[in-house]
DNA sequence: AATAACGTTTACGTTAACGTAAAGCTGGAG
DNA sequence: CTCCAGCTTTACGTTAACGTAAACGTTATT
């Protein structure tokens, strides 16, 4: 057995460790992705894992906001879009304002993505008429018309 | 006023003329797409206006050729799928092996286009959660919690 | 010490879908 | 004929989100 790192130093508190720390490996495999694009979030200041050396240490919080990227990106944002709302949604700056910038962006992205929707459902119908024209015609054909 | 190629010359027969002619510009302009757009288009094999002299032709199964490209665009299809799209939809491979090709293609389509479908949806919900939880702590925090 | 196993920085490569010049034909108004 | 608007080709530039490779530092194990 390999130990992979795994998680440690529980500390006599019950409740929650929060500071596990994590190597850019450990992120990569656990979400999938490459540790180059690990370095080009940060890179483009969507991470800002702690140092230890040279190191990068990842804590619980970068994680979380990894699976923010992520889900950002499975709905469609470009990671600028996805830093803004990360920086919106940051426990930071926690004003009225910045939350109903957030809630507007995605009211716009909801918009965009039922548009999405419909148009998808019209090439659907397209589609369908054609594989009724396309099977008439073979029908015909094959009947020597 | 100016005479911006209107359409013209319909025949004695009162069914369809079918081939009116239009200019780069005026597609251009129809379709809110820049020039480079469609040549590139051509240069992609998506359309293949006539020529007369250097410049070229388009004629109404052109613009529909377009309006599937754009649709396909709308749709987040790339160039290379839109292709195909159109290479179904043309009337020229006419043999019963080229049909039934042609419909196994639009029913694999229908099929992706489906999955789309369900992927879009699962983004709305996605969106939803988020706005939900967004409206929750704008609620708490003009509360003063 | 040497090697392996990771980590780091630096930097050029890649794909898609055009944008943006640059420079040369060309048909028709004057 | 002249000239210009509008068309053409050629070709390099751009953005996004990493991929890939090179060259080097750092541990930990052998």
């Amino acid at each position: 057995m390999k130990k992979t790192t795994g998680k440690a130093q529980s500390s006599a508190d019950g409740v929650q460790a929060v500071d596990e720390r994590y190597s850019i490996r450990d992120l990569a495999k656990d979400f999938a992705v490459t540790t180059r694009a690990l370095r080009f979030y940060e890179e483009r200041g969507l991470l800002r894992p702690q140092r230890k050396g040279q190191s990068r240490i990842y804590s619980a919080a970068d994680r979380v906001r990894l699976t923010l990227i992520l889900r950002g990106k499975r709905l469609g944002f470009t990671l600028d879009e996805s830093a803004e709302l990360i920086a919106m949604y940051d426990p930071s700056g926690n004003n009225a304002g910045q939350l109903q910038a957030l809630i507007d962006k995605i009211q716009e992205k909801q918009q965009r993505i039922n548009a999405q929707k419909r148009e998808i459902e019209l090439m659907l119908s397209d589609l369908k008429e054609w594989e009724l024209r396309s099977l008439k015609a073979l029908t015909e054909l094959s009947r020597g018309t």
